[in-house]
DNA sequence: TTGCGTACCATGAAATCCCGTGTCATCCCT
DNA sequence: AGGGATGACACGGGATTTCATGGTACGCAA
């Protein structure tokens, strides 16, 4: 198989003392098939992002992935702020890391105080790629009155925009 | 693995009273991978930009991105301002220089000061390149109340830009 | 000699590897 | 259909290696 795996799906996972979790089985093929460099039964590298101020969650890339925005980045203009603000968010603040033998990835102290992680880990799956959420955060986040703009219906059922539908 | 390897990542490190300073360990290995006379353990050479007045931080190079750079002003017309003022930023106050067997380099007295740097230093990666602040100026400067130019706003999610959003 | 730059050696802490265990779903055999 | 075997998966702990950083010794030049 050589097309484009995605993440789907969601699950929750123990943090253990050493910030040690446990990726869903089925992330864990994604990233394989994202890595390039990493063959069948191997362990696949990633990166994480754990930048952005307004973001709690950490944001999670296949090396394909992540690869494709860097190129997209080289190819601005070195000196402008747009470039700047990107490089900051997907080099400064991100990690490059590899799952382990076991499936497991590490959290430094530093991450999991970004997104205020202890014990448990959410993860929720986007296509391209997955966030890691404390569980409560992201409970929270999608319970909250969300922002409604004109363009934006957060009560209504999703799909119809995916006809580009504004009303329906 | 022979893709081009990027800069990823920040670190805190010591800088002891003879300029020595650790290179984080992650950025070595790119080091390596930027350096085509460098073999797999062996210690790579690179490049410090320490010029350009407006600077408070040095910029630092693989022997690739560089070379590619070089490359890019040789084209220009000799005579040009514009190249002599980048042939001044990036050879005349550059310093080619090789990190040693433990995975430091040294930056002479002269660098440390151009940054102000005494005892600590603070490593920002930025894809193709990665620079040394002193932690305080780097903590003010994106403290500070950055320009907002028509084009850019700084207070919003970096990753906009990547799809050259301008608002939303 | 004194100051500066460079190579070599040493050490503690932290990150990584490698092992084992319990659980649950699936498969297979009778 | 029951029941045991098999294998995938989540999770824990200890051992080993890497890494950051300190110190000492040597050579060269002012």
């Amino acid at each position: 198989m050589d097309r484009k795996l995605r993440f789907i799906g969601e699950s929750h996972h123990k943090v253990d003392n050493k910030g040690r979790v446990s990726i869903p089985a089925a992330f864990r093929r994604v990233l394989v098939n994202g890595d390039p460099d990493c063959s069948e039964g191997g362990n696949p590298q990633m990166v994480i992002v754990y930048g952005g101020k307004s973001r709690n969650y950490l944001e999670c890339f296949t090396v394909s992935a992540i690869e494709k925005i860097y190129d997209q980045i080289e190819k601005m203009p070195r000196a402008s702020q747009k470039r700047k603000a990107l490089q900051r968010l997907y080099s400064t603040h991100a990690l490059y890391t590899a799952v382990d033998d076991t499936g497991r990835l590490v959290l430094p102290a530093k991450l999991r105080d970004k997104v205020d992680l202890s014990d448990q880990a959410f993860f929720a799956s986007q296509g391209e790629t997955f966030e890691i959420w404390k569980p409560e955060t992201y409970d929270d986040v999608y319970a909250a009155e969300p922002d409604e703009d004109d363009d934006f219906d957060p009560d209504l059922d999703a799909s119809h925009y995916l006809d580009g539908d504004m009303e329906e």
